[in-house]
DNA sequence: GTCTATAGGTGGATAGAC
DNA sequence: GTCTATCCACCTATAGAC
């Protein structure tokens, strides 16, 4: 978006092979030896379309939120009901992890202490736009009668991404995207208002 | 335990400041250089009792997980009711955070790409026996009715200890405790017996 | 836009004196 | 146990030719 000059092409292949990179090593674990190696071009070329390695992770978060900001409208603009909103929504943290890629933007969470203050300031903004979106979908499910939860629905968000970005990390970590989906499935039923609260005990059963 | 020779004072001195840099910024986000500069030592001294950095993060998830084994079994000791153990497992993490540390193994899973084998393989031990305390809590609690919840104890654990470690990753990345204690005290709601859930709303108000 | 070459720094790690 | 000195690999980044 805000690029320069450039080949458009090539900022872009930089810009995938980084993404994975930084999904499954880290900004801290990954450097542009890797990616020039990758692209088969020298480090030197990278440096023309990305002057620093900080510039280049700035760029990266913006690019992954609008992507990822397309698959929220993609969602909405099939008009589900608000419980499959939120299946859908737990669905993209999946397929990342079926290619055994953390979020960007959880992974760079955890590195938050060592990132320059744009690329800071690049995560928050992405976790509130999910938030965000998330609050919307809650709000509209109470207000249809589809979904139950108490509070405030932007708290629910926010549990809600912290939730998943930490079950995806230990997913990873465990080599089970399994786990995954275990966790969000559970998360989700507790929102789901179709259940009798009570004798909850069949609506979460052992397998998935 | 097993280092073999060593001036024990300056080993442990080693490992509580390698704990804390790993908490603020990660394994592959400090270096030999680091800890030598505030323990006021060179590099070489060391490798003399650490030889590889593999090694030292050995012994850092080892040491880390007997402390943390340790504040469990202080609240096995204090015999509180269930959700109370509950509380104070949170509170373990909360303290970290007030510290602006996240939790050691909860850092490494994120790096878990660019980890050699010992090290992974501490840090799925560290979780295990996080997930076995915690469904023997949740296991007691349901057969006293003090907590309540469906499908099997080391399911709900599974996703508790993600979702605890990833909202503590946010509030780290937003700079705010708060975010943690928030959708905390809103995880271990759902499993209170206490409510009513039907009128749950006043359960978990929007303050903290 | 991509290259070669290189600067200037830091990484983990070792040898050997004290 | 700690030091000095050093190795070599790698890092980000730049200059300047093509």
């Amino acid at each position: 978006m805000n690029r320069p000059r450039a080949d458009k092409d090539t900022a872009q292949r930089i810009l995938e092979i980084a993404t994975q990179l930084v999904q499954t090593r880290g900004f801290n674990g990954f450097s542009y030896a890797d990616i020039a190696a990758r692209l088969q071009v020298t480090k030197a070329s990278l440096h023309y379309h990305f002057a620093s390695k900080a510039e280049l992770g700035r760029c990266l978060i913006e690019r992954y939120e609008s992507e990822f900001v397309a698959e929220l409208d993609a969602i909405d603009g099939d008009a589900n009901a608000e419980f499959d909103k939120l299946r859908r929504y737990a669905r993209i943290y999946a397929l990342a992890l079926d290619n055994s890629r953390m979020c960007l933007c959880g992974m760079l969470a955890a590195e938050h202490g060592t990132l320059p203050e744009p690329m800071r300031q690049a995560i928050q903004h992405f976790f509130d736009v999910n938030e965000r979106w998330l609050a919307r979908v809650l709000e509209q499910g109470r207000a249809r009668a589809s979904l139950r939860f108490a509070g405030a629905p932007r708290e629910v968000a926010a549990m809600l991404v912290g939730a998943l970005e930490g079950a995806m990390m230990l997913a990873r970590s465990y080599d089970d995207p399994r786990r995954f989906a275990r966790a969000a499935d559970r998360l989700l039923a507790e929102l789901e208002l179709a259940q009798t609260p009570a004798a909850a005990p069949r609506k979460v059963p052992r397998g998935r």
